[in-house]
DNA sequence: CGTGGCATAGCGGAAAACCACTGGTTTTGG
DNA sequence: CCAAAACCAGTGGTTTTCCGCTATGCCACG
């Protein structure tokens, strides 16, 4: 049995140069090609391919609106992003959102390939560029410390964790003016405006948990 | 020129396999060998090795506090975390900590070797098995999209950005009143219980930025 | 064409957070 | 052992959030 593809993007370029790589490759049907959200969902109405090649550029509305509501309705459809932006955060939701693969629109035709034929085995598929991006993400991000006391992070940890000052009081046998008076140095150290950006801050700088 | 290396680690059999290890290596030589880690930052005064083999759980203090400390004073000196721990979460602290490496206490000797050779020559190193396991990561996360409207997504991003209803509603142009409605039904929506419940949803499940 | 979800707006009161002080005790490191 | 840093506690006042109400206009979907 063939794999049913749908394409979906705007730039003619990409589609008649994804159309001829799968040209050679009879196991991969391609059974539509859109240039833009609408037509695509109107489509899924009536079809469903096995897989979905996704750009994350569209004219009428963003890749990740298009990805969540087909991941909504039609779980069965497995969805690669096709995209050239290979900006970390984007790629890292796209795939939390649900997406099976992200191919990089820079792949040669074997990548490609090997991605549909993953994806339909039920595995995920990633460029290898992006691959090693994320994990060299993890070393750089060297944090600048944040010198907190052993007692401001404890706060810290607790206020993130939805007590409020009096709570953290009872929790930790001090008056809630303490626990006041600790947050404001938190502020200050964290340079955040309120609670919002306390929790933002241990949460993005890994002070928590 | 050889690479002088310390171990710290509280188990005799863990040391004694890595000295065994070392000893058919003559490029990589053991300078010392610390159980605790006290007596490890007592020589750190005196002597700096290019490497350190740090335990993550260490009878005096933990590697995590044991790591940062030393990362702070002498930045030269590289590590290499050694755990039988493959908590992800774990595992990215302490990368963005600073250290250039994480070993599986069950790697083979010829892993560890090129752990050390790799980061004494300026790159990082990761068990094979947990860089499979932190892409596994991403795409395993499938948060529960949390349906949250138009509006809300908007107001939420603003809050994550520390800004007060009383700005939010001047930025959109609408009431602080509905500021503060659109803030309850957040709350209630990701069953939050205050400003910091609502932040750290939001950045957990990706829903900002 | 009505029903339900969304966005808007308002009110009042309680609770919590924010801010700037003062001042005492304990811990820690050189 | 001394000084600095951390921790604790309090006063007093302002701002913001939290919560439960009510209520209206709009629009999409069946």
């Amino acid at each position: 049995m063939s794999i049913k593809l749908m394409i979906t993007d705007d730039h003619p370029v990409v589609t008649n140069g994804l159309l001829k790589i799968f040209d050679g490759h009879p196991a991969i049907q391609v059974s539509a090609v859109f240039s833009n959200g609408k037509d695509l969902l109107n489509e899924l109405k009536v079809t469903l391919p096995d897989i979905l090649l996704l750009d994350m550029n569209l004219p009428d509305m963003t890749g990740m609106e298009l990805a969540s509501e087909i991941i909504k309705k039609y779980p069965s459809v497995k969805i690669i992003i096709l995209s050239s932006s290979d900006i970390i955060i984007q790629v890292k939701k796209m795939l939390q959102l649900g997406c099976q693969g992200y191919l990089l629109k820079d792949s040669d035709d074997v990548t490609i390939v090997k991605a549909i034929e993953a994806v339909n085995a039920g595995e995920q598929f990633l460029s290898p560029v992006l691959q090693q991006q994320i994990l060299n993400d993890l070393f750089k991000k060297k944090q600048a410390p944040a010198e907190l006391t052993r007692r401001e992070k404890e706060i810290l940890q607790l206020i993130t964790e939805e007590f409020t000052n009096q709570e953290i009081a009872d929790k930790l046998f001090i008056s809630p003016h303490t626990v006041d008076n600790h947050r404001v140095s938190l502020l200050s150290k964290l340079q955040a405006k309120n609670t919002a950006g306390l929790v933002r801050r241990a949460l993005e700088q890994g002070l928590v948990k």
